[in-house]
DNA sequence: CATGAATGAGGGTTCATTCAT
DNA sequence: GATGAATGAACCCTCATTCAT
C-alpha cells in the first residue's frame, strides 16, 4: 500500500477502499470507471491518482491488501494446532464469514479477481495467484492428520476433493445470497449447512 | 445465429467464430476490441456489423451457439441409459475433450462467460445461465442409480460433492494447460487422471 | 434524368422516385439512408447505384425532375393571357394542389430542398435555385396588369408583398396538414380560404 | 445551459457557442461534425462532451439559449406601450439587427432549426417551436391598435399578411447578404428599405 | 494536500459505394 | 440487368490520466 495513502485518516482510507472494491467487484476491472469510484468515495479525481498513480496500481494494491489481510487473519485466528482437516476448513469458513461482516465486498472482489480477464492486470494477477496458492494456501492443508483417513485411499486426492467440495459449497452459497444485503443473509444457517456436508465427507473418508 | 451469417462458407464462419471466441475468452467482454476480432478473422470492420448488429449481439449469439452445441452433443453422444453417475461424468468429460479438439477456445469462452460481469451483457447472461442450469444441466444428474450408494448417506449431497469434484478437477486441468497449444496437451493422460479421482470417489461413496 | 433509368418500366420508375422523394422530404439529405430508399422501393442496393452513380446525383436528379415538372405544368396549365395577378396566383395554387394529388411528397420535398443545408448538395442547389427564381419564377409575375393597382403605390413592392402573402399562406396550410394523409386534407376548403386573403389584398391594393 | 459551461470565461464560452452555431447553421444537425466544432473553437474533443452530454444536448441547449436570449431582448427592448403594429414590427427588426451584430450566426442558426428535420432532434424541436410560437410570439402581435385599420377589412387576416411580409422581407435580405461578412452588410440601408415596405402597407391598410 | 478542467487515443457503429457473381 | 456481401472512412462518444491553480 502506498505510504501516502496510509497517512490518510482511517475513515477516508476505508471510504476509498470500499468504493473501489465494490465497483471492481460489481463491474470487473475494465468496466469500472474511476469516475464512479471517486464519486462514491467523495473525493476528487486528482486525489485518487495522487495516491495510486493509475487504475492498475489501485486494483493491484487493493488485491494485495485484501489477500494479505485474509492471510494474516488466517495465521492469527485459525488454531493451527488442530490437525483435523474438517475442523480446519470449518474454522476458515467461520473466518471468512467474519471478514465478510467487516468488508461486505471482499470475497466478491477477490473471486472476481480470480477470473478477471482484462489484459492490463491479468498476467500480474496470475503470478500473484500462483504465489498465493503455492506458498500460502496449499501448505495450510498439508500438515494435517492423515492417520484419520480410511486405509487404501489416495490421501492427496482426498484432500483435493475436500477442498473442491468446500469451494463448491461456498460458490453455491454466494449464488444464493446474490443481490441480498448482508442483513438478509442467515450466516448462522450457512455454517450449519456446511456441517451437513462435512458430516457426509467425514463419514465417507474417515475411518 | 443470424441467417446471413449462416449462409457464409463454413471456413469463413469458423474463422470469425474462433477469432471472436478467443478474444472474448482472453480479454472479457468489455476489453475485447472488435478491431482485434476483425483483424484476426481477416475481415473488414463493416462486415462484422453486417452479420451481427453490434458487439453485444455478437457476444450473446456466440454464447447461445456454443451452449446449444454443447447441449446437443450431450443429448446425442452420452448414453443416457447408463445410470451410473461416474460413468456419466466420465462420458461428459470425454465429450468435452472432443469438443475442445474442435473449438480450442470453447470452454475458456464459456467459463469466462460464467463470470462475466460487464453491465452490458450481465443480466441477459444471468437469465440464460439460470435457464441453462435449471432446465438442462440439473436433470442430467437426477435420473441416476442411487441404489449403488452406501446406506446412511445423504444422496443429494453426495451428488453435489461429486459434481464439485469434477468441476474442481476440470479447473485444475485448465490451469495446468494454460498457455499451451492444443497439441502440447496430453488429453489422454487427463482422462486417466480423472479415472484416479473417480476411483477414490467410488471407493468412498459406493457400497 | 439518366437515360438508363428512363428505359425502366414506368411503374418501377415511380416506385423509386416516390421512395426517394419521401425519404428525402422526411429526413433531409444527410439523414436519408440509401438503404431505406432501396428497401421501400423494393430494389437492390446495387441497382440504385447502377442508375444514379451516387446519392448526390440521385438527389439532384430528383430535384431537377420535379422542378421541371412543376415548371412545365405551369407553362401548360396556367392561362398566361389572364394578366390579373390574383387570378394568376390562384391558378398556380390550384395547380399545386393538382400536382400534390399526383405526387404526395413533391412539395415537402421541394420545400425541404429550399432549406437543405448539407455540404454535399448545398452549393449546387443554391445555383439551381437562383436560376429557377431568376429565369422562371420571377418573370411569371412580371407581365401582369399593373393598371389595376391604386395610384401612388410602389407596384414592384406590392407584387412582392402579394407573393410573400401567398407563400405565408401556403406555409400555414402545410403546417396545418402536417401528419395528415392526403385523404384527410380538405383541399377545396383551402382554396376558399385563399380566396379570403385574396379578397383582402384586392380590396387594399386594387383601385 | 450547463452550469459547468457557464462557469467558463466568457471569451471561451463565446468561442464554443459561435463555432457550434456556425457549423449547425451551415450544415444542419446531422451533417455537422463535432470534430469541426472543436477544431474551430480551439478546444479538445473531450472538453466539448465535458460540457454538453452529447451532440443532441449541445444542439438543443444552443437552441434554447438563443431563443431565450431573443425573447428576453424582446421583452426588455421593445416598447410594448406603443400599440402601432408597424412601429412594433420595426422595433423588432431593429432588435434583430442589433442581435445580429452580437452573434453573427444567430438567425441563420435559428432559421435552420425551424426547418431542421433530423430524426434525432426533430420532435423535441417541434414541441419547443410550438410552445415558442403559441405562448410568446403570437401574443406579441395581439394587443395592437386595431382602430387604425380601414373599415371593412378582416383585421386578423391583415395582421397575418403584415407578418408574412415582414418575414418575406427578412428572408430576402438574408439571401442578399449570404456569403458576406457582417462588415460588408449595410444594415442601416436595410432598415430604410424596410420602411419603404412599411409605407406601402400603411398606405394600403391604414385609414 | 486537493481540485476538476482539459486532453486525445481508442472504441463501437454507420453508411455510401464497389464489385464479383 | 440485378444482387447484396464487402469495404473503410468518418462519425460520436468514453475515460484514464495530466496539470495549472
Amino acid at each position: 500500500m502506498e505510504p501516502k495513502f496510509l497517512a490518510l485518516e482511517q475513515e477516508k482510507q476505508d471510504r476509498i477502499l470500499n468504493a473501489a472494491m465494490k465497483e471492481f467487484a460489481q463491474n470487473g476491472y475494465k468496466n469500472t470507471s474511476t469516475n464512479n469510484i471517486v464519486k462514491q468515495a467523495g473525493i476528487s479525481k486528482g486525489l485518487l491518482f495522487h495516491y495510486f498513480t493509475n487504475k492498475r496500481e489501485l486494483y493491484l494494491t487493493l488485491y494485495d491488501y485484501f489477500v494479505e489481510l485474509f492471510l494474516k487473519e488466517m495465521q492469527q485466528k485459525v488454531d493451527w494446532e488442530d490437525k483435523d482437516i474438517f475442523s480446519r476448513h470449518r474454522q476458515i469458513a467461520a473466518l471468512k464469514i467474519k471478514l465478510f461482516h467487516q468488508y461486505e465486498h471482499i470475497f466478491n472482489f477477490l473471486n472476481a479477481a480470480m477470473s478477471e480477464n482484462s489484459r492490463e492486470v491479468k498476467s500480474e494477477l496470475d503470478s500473484r495467484k500462483e504465489k498465493f496458492i503455492n506458498h500460502n494456501y496449499r501448505e495450510m492443508l498439508q500438515d494435517i492428520d492423515k492417520s484419520k483417513f480410511k486405509e487404501g485411499l489416495d490421501v492427496s486426492k482426498i484432500i483435493e476433493i475436500i477442498s473442491w467440495s468446500m469451494e463448491g459449497f461456498a460458490y453455491k452459497q454466494q449464488a444464493k445470497f446474490k443481490g441480498l444485503s448482508i442483513n438478509e443473509m442467515d450466516l448462522e444457517e450457512t455454517l450449519q449447512e456446511l456441517d451437513g456436508y462435512i458430516e457426509v465427507l467425514k463419514y465417507s473418508f474417515y475411518k
